[in-house]
DNA sequence: GATCCTTTGAAGCGA
DNA sequence: TCGCTTCAAAGGATC
């Protein structure tokens, strides 16, 4: 089978743990072959590891395959192998072509001891820009160069959850639906339409996450969300806690109760 | 320019 | 173990 297929060269490539119970969520582990008969979304950037089963079009060529493999570095020893042996699955297994673009793989200088240019997707600066060259560091003391030194670290995301993979897929197509552009609103909409999935459609982003998360781990194996833990600034605590009661102005620029359906936006297919 | 809003899920942490 | 908090994405609105 396809999956068990991909499942067996992807544990022996990244030492894969046996799948631990992997989450709360029960994981009917569906079947992750292609969902021909599923509509095709224009999204400009789907996670790839989605792309197994959202894809609409058979196999990429596999000049399109090594069209992708020029930008991949392959120098790391412990992942060259990784990419050649994937390589030499492309051409048996629909699909998989995803694995080379997917973020997590696409490794770059945010990956320690990687010597490539190629910015790790997940990985950014803590301003998300560019960091300015201090002034002039003679003036910096010891601990304000250390504490330069850790805001400049480059922040690792959490990997995404099977909701996130699933709002990033769905999303262009939800605005083209609703011409809505309010993120809050699409999100209200999503979140809506995630609970009317079938336990199957949802077992698949669960995959998806599951696997997301081990890619992340085979990563960065000392990284932590606690990392990440205080980096967004928030306006106040107290307003925040407020805001999550309903008492402040939702996205429609109201102020209803919490999670109020936007029923006047909504498609009838939505709810 | 930074943060909020809004959703679900994963993970961290204190009690 | 339980409950709460934070952060992942996204982009318009607000501060």
């Amino acid at each position: 089978m396809y999956k068990d297929t991909v499942y067996s060269a992807f544990n022996l490539l990244m030492h894969y743990p046996p799948p631990s119970g992997a989450g709360q969520h029960p994981q009917p582990q569906p079947p992750l072959h292609n969902k021909a008969s599923q509509p095709a979304h224009s999204v400009p950037q789907l996670s790839p590891l989605y792309e197994h089963f959202s894809s609409p079009h058979p196999t990429p060529a596999p000049a399109d395959i090594s069209q992708k493999q020029v930008h991949r570095p392959l120098q790391t020893p412990d992942l060259s192998g990784f990419y050649s042996l994937t390589s030499g699955s492309m051409g048996q297994l629909p699909h998989t072509v995803s694995w080379f673009t997917h973020p997590s793989l696409m490794l770059g200088s945010g990956v320690p001891g990687h010597p490539a240019a190629i910015p790790h997707p997940a990985i950014v600066p803590p301003s998300g820009k560019q960091e300015l060259q201090p002034y002039d560091r003679s003036l910096k003391t010891q601990a304000e160069s250390k504490a330069e030194k850790e805001a400049k670290k480059p922040t690792i995301k959490k990997p995404l959850n099977a909701f996130m993979l699933y709002m990033k897929e769905m999303r262009a197509k939800v605005i083209a639906e609703c011409t809505l552009k309010e993120s809050a609103a699409i999100n209200q909409i999503l979140g809506r339409r995630w609970h009317a999935l079938s336990r199957e459609e949802q077992a698949k982003y669960y995959e998806l996450a599951r696997k997301e998360r081990q890619l992340h781990m085979q990563l960065y194996p000392g990284w932590s969300a606690r990392d990440n833990y205080g980096k967004k600034k928030r306006r106040s605590r107290e307003k925040h806690q407020e805001s999550n009661t309903g008492g402040k102005r939702n996205a429609f620029g109201t102020y209803p109760e919490k999670a109020a359906a936007p029923a006047q936006f909504l498609p009838m297919t939505v709810l």
